[in-house]
DNA sequence: GCATGTGAACTCATTCACAGCA
DNA sequence: TGCTGTGAATGAGTTCACATGC
């Protein structure tokens, strides 16, 4: 069956890439600049022109040939293809140092997430406020929170699976997971895993190798 | 020419995952299993096996055929492999709630990263410690440091760039940057970037796809 | 028999190079 | 002329399927 207008199908890694061009198209319009080229972009991103283009064609974008993109409207385009008309409503978990400083982080609000909900299960916690909202036991959370787009996981990792489950039991099918575990979850719910253990881990390989190669007086490769 | 023994030459998406089997691994040793097969550790890591053989043969490693690998000995292998045999420091430039959280953070040193010094320029922070350990000013760092090998960049966005600048100045060669910009730096410096609103904006556009899918009446794909 | 190790097939992503159009 | 949009070429990563060896 033939598709209405362009199919849509944007590569993963494509999508990977909008929220870095949002973030460069919302500083460019900022500055009062109304259009950029693709070989600008790339300079800002760090990658290439001729990805910028990719990219930007997989979203039917219109760039005007020997002009550019125009900025506001490639920034509305891009913001609709990330859904970001809509505020999304985020709940934490797990209130460590952690999950506290994302609950007063005030970055998230102005692209399009609010923190709706805080959750941790110490009784010594239960009650206190962060950043103007109450946390509550994981088991109140179905009450008075309304609809929940994204939960963020930062509890241990013993805690994890279940309140995954908790929350995909919520109807939630967006999760944003800092603790060292995989989780499963259901068919239809996405996962998004951020560890600092595996982000410097892989740091210390390349830095190993750095090394070896310093060792056997390697060409810088 | 011809390699001594077999050349290296990780494929950096196998060197993304070997974190996650040594935590697997770390896991099974710790629950007294002495071997694992592939089957078991795709399991774990949610990928299918033969991607674990694929990735484990990459380090040359010798599992038993008919039986599975020795937990123990890849650990070690996979250790070895991402240079965990040396602690490495880590300093943490930036001490908002982000910073102040992983500095506080009880996760690193027992997996190879030591936080030895903390910098932030706010002159009401300077002087003051966070678990355990004293906040300096950044153009101080260079005195009684020692050896940096991670800078971990958790200040505003503004800052970032000069703090890297800074950072490689003074020889670090691996960046994890939480700032939600692009840092420019030279050949030979790796940098990882780890930023919020990145990662909860793709959860947005897969759910946004989700929406629209629903909405046309699609089958789950 | 059973699970590893690996060539080959396949899918996904990046880069090139140039046609097409303002 | 200059910059976009894109087919074609290349490269990276994953999956398949089976020969290999304990």
């Amino acid at each position: 069956m033939m598709a209405e207008s362009t199919r849509r199908g944007v590569p993963e890694a494509t999508v990977g890439r909008l929220p870095g061009y949002l973030r460069a198209l919302t500083d460019l319009a900022d500055a009062g600049r109304g259009s950029v080229s693709s070989e600008d972009l790339a300079q800002l991103l760090g990658i290439r022109s001729a990805q910028v283009r990719k990219d930007l064609s997989a979203l039917g974008s219109y760039g005007v040939r020997g002009v550019g993109y125009d900025v506001a409207r490639l920034c509305d385009q891009i913001a609709a293809e990330l859904g970001l008309a809509r505020q999304r409503a985020v709940v934490i978990v797990g209130l460590g140092n952690l999950g506290r400083a994302l609950a007063a982080y005030g970055g998230l609000a102005p692209r399009g997430f609010e923190v709706v909900a805080l959750v941790d299960n110490d009784p010594a916690l239960v009650g206190t406020t962060v950043g103007g909202l109450p946390a509550r036991r994981l088991d109140e959370l179905d009450r008075g929170a309304g609809t929940l787009d994204v939960g963020v996981i930062t509890t241990p990792a013993e805690a994890a699976q279940e309140v995954a489950d908790t929350l995909v039991g919520l109807g939630v099918r967006s999760i944003l997971n800092f603790a060292p575990v995989v989780l499963r979850v259901p068919d239809g719910v996405h996962v998004r895993a951020v560890d600092l253990s595996t982000e410097l881990q892989i740091l210390a390989f390349h830095e190993h190798q750095r090394l070896l190669a310093d060792a056997r007086g390697d060409e810088v490769g």
